[in-house]
Order: C-alpha cells, then sequence, then structure tokens
DNA sequence: GATGAATGAGGATTCATTCAT
DNA sequence: AATGAATGAATCCTCATTCAT
C-alpha cells in the first residue's frame, strides 16, 4: 500500500506548494506567515508539518522545484546547433513568461534570488540552477567560435552569462510590472543574439 | 546634546544607513533586527528611530539612494553619441562592480528588487529607477535607428530593456558569486552592443 | 489540543478576565502589563491572544461585562411600582457591594469610568451603560409625577441622573476607602428616595 | 532676586499643568506622553523636569489643585447655616461646570479618581480631599439633625457621602456627556436637599 | 538655566512550531 | 494521520528621563 501513500504524499505536497506559491507571489516570504500557507491549504497546521520541516524548507523546495523547470529547459536544448539552441532557450523561456500562472511563479522566483543571499541552502540550488544553463551555453558559443561564427576573441563564459542576463532581466522587469510585453522583447533578444552570432568571419549564414 | 547641525543629522543617517546596509548585506533584510542595526552604528534604538520611523522606513531610505545612484550615471550620460551612451554606461555601471563596497551594495539592492514586489513604496522606487535609464535608452536608440546604425524594426523600448537586462542580470550572478569577473563580461556586452550598433548602415542585410 | 467546544472557549476567556480584572483592580490598566495577566491567568501570551486582540480588547470585554451585569439589575426592576423600583435597585446595586469580589470589581469599573475618555469604544459601551438605566428611572419618575407623588415640577431626567449619581458616587467613595460601610449609605440613601417620593400628594407646598 | 525668581518658577509650573490638563483632558494621562506637554507647553523637556519631578508629578500636582480648589468652595460655605451650606455647595460646586474649562478640568478629575486606585500618594490626595467635605457636612448634618431639621436615626455622614456622590456622580456623567445640562440637575439636587431637609418635627420652617 | 538628542529598559505583539487529543 | 490550541522566544517600538553642550 505504499503506491498509495507516495501518490498520496505527492498531492499534499504539491498543494501545500501551491498554496505557499500563491502567498508567496501576493505578500513574499516574510509577510507570508505558516498560518496564511496553511489556510490557503486548506489543511491543518500539523498537516502541513508532516510533509514540510517548516517554513524554510517550503522555499527551499519551490526553490528546487524553480531550477528543477530550468533544467529541463536546458536538456530539451542539448545537441541542437548553436543558433538553434539560442533562439529556442529564448522563445522557451521567454514564451512561458506570458502565462499568468508562470509570471506568479517568477514573482516567487525573483524572491528566491534574494534569499539566496541569506540561506546558504537556497544559494546552494541557485547556483546549480545558473551552472547548467552556464555550462551548456559555454559549450554553444564554443562550437560556434570554433565554426567561426561567433568573434573567437571572446571568453565565452561572459557571453553565456550575458545571454542569461538577458532572460533575468526581464524576469525582473517583468515582475515589476507585468504589462511589459514579451513579444517585442522576444524579437530584441533574437536580434541581439543574430548580431551576435551571424557576423565575423562567416558571411550570410544567419538564420 | 541639543541644537544639533543638519550636517550632524545628516552624518547620523548615514551612519544608520551604513550600519544597515553592512547588516543587510550580511544577512538580509529579514534576518537583520533592529537590534542589529542598532548595534553595527553604535548607537541605541531611541536614536535610530529618532532618525527612521522604523526597519521599513530604513529599507526605503536604502533603496531610494540605490536608484539616486544610478540616476546620476544616467544623467552623466546624456547627450553622448548613441554608442558613446552605450559604452560609457556598460563602463560606468559595470566598472563600479568591482569595488568590494559596490558589491556590498548591490547585494542589498537585488534585495530591494524583491522587497518591491510586497512593498508599494519600494516599488515606486524601482519602478522610478528604471523609466528613467529606459527613456534615455529609448532616445538613444531610436536616434542610432534614424540614422541607420540599428536595424529600424526593432523595438526600441524592448532593445532598452535588453540593455537593461545585462546589466541587472550581472548584478544578480555576481551577487551569488562574488568571484565572478567584471572585465569579460564588459567585454562581451560590448561586442554584443557593436554587433547590435555597428553593423546596420551597412546594407539592408539583417532582418 | 484541537477542536475545542464552546465551553472551553467560553471558559478560557473566563479565565483571562478574571485574570485580568484581578490585575487591574490591583495596579489599575497602566501599571498591568500583559506579561502580568498572562502569568495570573496561567496561560501562555499567544494562548491570551487567541482570545483576545490585545490590552485594549480586555479592558473592552470587561466593560461590557460590567454594564451587562446593570442591565440585568435594570431589567428585573421593570414593571414595578415607582417606589419599588427604586429602592429595589438601590438595594440591588448596593447590596452587592458588600462582597469582596464585587468591590474589586468595582474597582476596575472606576478605571473604565476613566478609560471611557480616552477610548471611543469604552465611552460608547459606558454611554450605553447609562442610558437604559436613565430611560427607565426617567419612566418611572414620570409615572410618579403623574400619580401625584414627586413634584410635578421637576425635571425627571435630572431626577433620574440624581439617583444614579447616587449609586455612581457611593462607588467612587468606597474605592478611595473599602472599609465605608454600605449599610447606612443605603439607609440614606432610601430616606432621600422617601423624602422625594412619599410627601408630593400633600399638598402643592413645594418650589 | 528671589522675588522676581519665584514669581517665574510659578509662572513656569503653571505653564507646565495648563499644558498637562489640556493634553490629559484631550487623550487621558497615559496616553499623554512629556513629549506631547513639552510640546503643548512649548518648553523643552528638560526645563519641565526642572520644575517637576517628572510624569507622576505633574499629576500629583493637577490633583493636589484640583482638591485646593474643592477645599476653598467648602471653607466659603462654613459657618452658614445648614441649608444655606447645602444650597451654596451645590450652586458652586454645580455652577462652575457650565465653564468649558472646568469641564475640561474636571475630565482631568476623572482620571485622578481612578489614578488614585494605582497611586497611593494620589490616593492620598484624594482622600484628604473628600474628608474635608464629608467632615463639614456631617457636621452640618448633624447640626440640622440637632434642629430636627433632619430625620434624626439618619447616619449624619452617610447623608453626607450621600450628598458628595451628588456632586461627584454629576461630574461622571457630564464626563460622558458635555451635553448633560445643570440647571435642570441642580434644580433636581435642591428639591432632592429640600425633601431632606424640609420635612420632619419641624414644618414650614424651609427655604 | 535652558536645550533636545540620546538612552535603554520595558512592554505589546507575532508566529514558527509542537503535541495532546 | 490529522487537528488546531497552546507555547514562548523573538522582535519592534515607545517614552520617561538624563546630561553634554
Amino acid at each position: 500500500m505504499p503506491k498509495v501513500s507516495d501518490t498520496h504524499r505527492a498531492a499534499r505536497r504539491r498543494q501545500v506548494l501551491d498554496a505557499a506559491t500563491e502567498c508567496f507571489a501576493r505578500q513574499g516570504f516574510h509577510r507570508t506567515t505558516m498560518q496564511d500557507i496553511v489556510r490557503e491549504a486548506g489543511l491543518s497546521a500539523g498537516a502541513v508539518y508532516g510533509y514540510f520541516a517548516g517554513k524554510d524548507d517550503i522555499i527551499e523546495a519551490i526553490s528546487a522545484e524553480r531550477h528543477e523547470r530550468e533544467r529541463e529547459l536546458i536538456r530539451q536544448a542539448r545537441g541542437l546547433p548553436a543558433a538553434e539552441v539560442l533562439r529556442r532557450l529564448a522563445r522557451d523561456f521567454l514564451g512561458s513568461l506570458t502565462e499568468r500562472d508562470e509570471q506568479k511563479r517568477r514573482r516567487v522566483g525573483v524572491q528566491v534570488w534574494a534569499e539566496a543571499l541569506r540561506e546558504p541552502r537556497v544559494m546552494r540550488l541557485v547556483r546549480r540552477g545558473i551552472d547548467e544553463p552556464l555550462r551548456l551555453l559555454t559549450q554553444v558559443i564554443e562550437q560556434a567560435q570554433a565554426r567561426g561564427e561567433i568573434a573567437p576573441g571572446l571568453d565565452a563564459q561572459a557571453v553565456s552569462r550575458a545571454i542569461v542576463a538577458l532572460f533575468h532581466g526581464f524576469v525582473l522587469q517583468q515582475s515589476w510590472d507585468p504589462r511589459v510585453k514579451v513579444a517585442p522583447y522576444l524579437a530584441a533578444i533574437e536580434a541581439v543574439i543574430d548580431a551576435l552570432l551571424a557576423h565575423r568571419g562567416a558571411a550570410g549564414k544567419k538564420a
């Protein structure tokens, strides 16, 4: 009967995590009380503690989830040609930001970024969450450089960081103003990527 | 100890703000107690409350200061030619991030970004702090487009957002890992800017 | 310790209210700390706050209770003949003041009277607490006047206020000196009432 | 030069006492901070402490003043015939309550009554303030009883307490509702006094 | 004497977590 | 396994009083 129990456990954890996300998006980690989460989840205090060790544990679980999602996007992009990887990541990553729900999760994500600065466990997750994309991108950039698609003098990791920055920076801006539109930004990003890629040694390859 | 000059008042405020910045950088807004700030400032609780209405007021003052600094950078760049503005902003903005002290302040800045999501007063400051740069950049981009230096099809504001994102995104990454070096990133950014700017006059290739 | 009956809740409120009354009678509202009440009640701080929103709420609840008691006395006197009502109120009201416990509650009552001056919520309760007696008494006086038992020239409400004053004034005096005896005062009051009531039918002598 | 100094001291004390009365009438003893009094008095904190040992000392001084005033009224009534004493006290005491300023002072007086319960020094003043009137009244009553103007069976002190209660009780009622009019109450009181006095052994004496 | 900034103990309240039922 | 009342340490803030200038 562990099967049922496990499913049940997972469902309950989801319930708590969703409730917490809702609260965190609304009022931030620190204005949210466990009571808020408990109420939002429709559970009892005791029940929540049956699934999570405490508030920090919930924050950690949410942080982990956030990064799991991103790693997923990365995995799907693996193995594609450089230009394709970048465009794909841009589309996948930014594309999801048109959905209300993902925006909500991202608001929490921004708080995770700040939380990392004071909570080593969260920091570890955030770092892990950025290392994998950076590694993939660096690889891709290096390949592109090898093929002469990108200026060889550039530090591949720095370029990768710039690309990640384009994503994170947009998340920030959208968190401060949900009306900021994704489409034009995506177009601009693609232009930047094109600018970065298309030129140099190689000429007409592009797009 | 009566009849104190404005200079004295200003100095005391600085004292508190510096102490708070120190604490916030170390432990975050919410792990920092007023007692921590009081101790760090070498004052009494009452004294601090003579200068600030409470913790939120201190956070707000720090947020405001942060953005004041940025606005200053913006003002200095006004009136220069497009390429110059962008390069200058990149150098000024990122350049300061090599200093330990500015890094500390930026760690606090990241928390301000998150705090904005739950504190309308801070949100207002953050928004005001991003609007001015965006306006300047958009102007610059439009001028560059008019001169054919940038692809005319791009949304000037979206491009501006991308540029801001390159800055903010780097601040995030450096806050998670202070070892991240500024120089290569600056070089990469300049390459991106060059890629964006330098190439268009030459032909209708793009877009 | 979940799922607690309403009886239990009521008992806990009583526990807090009694503890508070004890403390208030001893040291007054403002020298009494929540910690004092908590200790006296044998509960934890959190528990008390589970039943009352704060000190003011406790004061308010006690004020309400005080007046509820009085309204009860009033209700029992309703419908009786004038002389009977007055004598009965005097006996009931003053009679209870021989008990140590009621004296304690009255000490708190005196503080409620002062508290009303600064706390609108308490003021409302005090006013409501005096209106009902005044209304009843005024009615009774008017009836007595109609029957010629009391000089018709007197303002019935003013006479009612005088009667209430006889009660309140005694409470004050006894709060300052618990040795003040009820019995002689009651006798004096009854004489006054008699003087007021008994004599009028006999002629239009008076003023 | 002590003369000037003394006058000056007295004036300053008045200034503080008036400011305090203003604040106490408005917000009560315990909501009033020394800062409030300092501001209202237009002095500095240090200055106030030059004239009073602290807040309690100010409260005490105000209590003392209150009772001084009453004692004054008493003194003026001394030596008059019984009926005259009572009528005079009623008129003097209640008459002043038509003035806005006296009402304000009385609001503070009500708080003094409550404060007495927790501050022995104030209690002493309140007791002293009530003993003198009681003594005078008791004397007067006893004289009247000797002359057969009042029923001899009554406890003279209890009757005195009743008379004091008629005053205090009215002060309470007016503090809760400043619209309560003095004139009809005074008339009612006089009727009560008459009822008490005029009858018994003696017949047509009255007035 | 006057000033008012500074002090810091004191007090109200909150909230993560526990545990008896 | 679930419940939610109870716990109590932690924290923010106030304000009577002092004392250097």
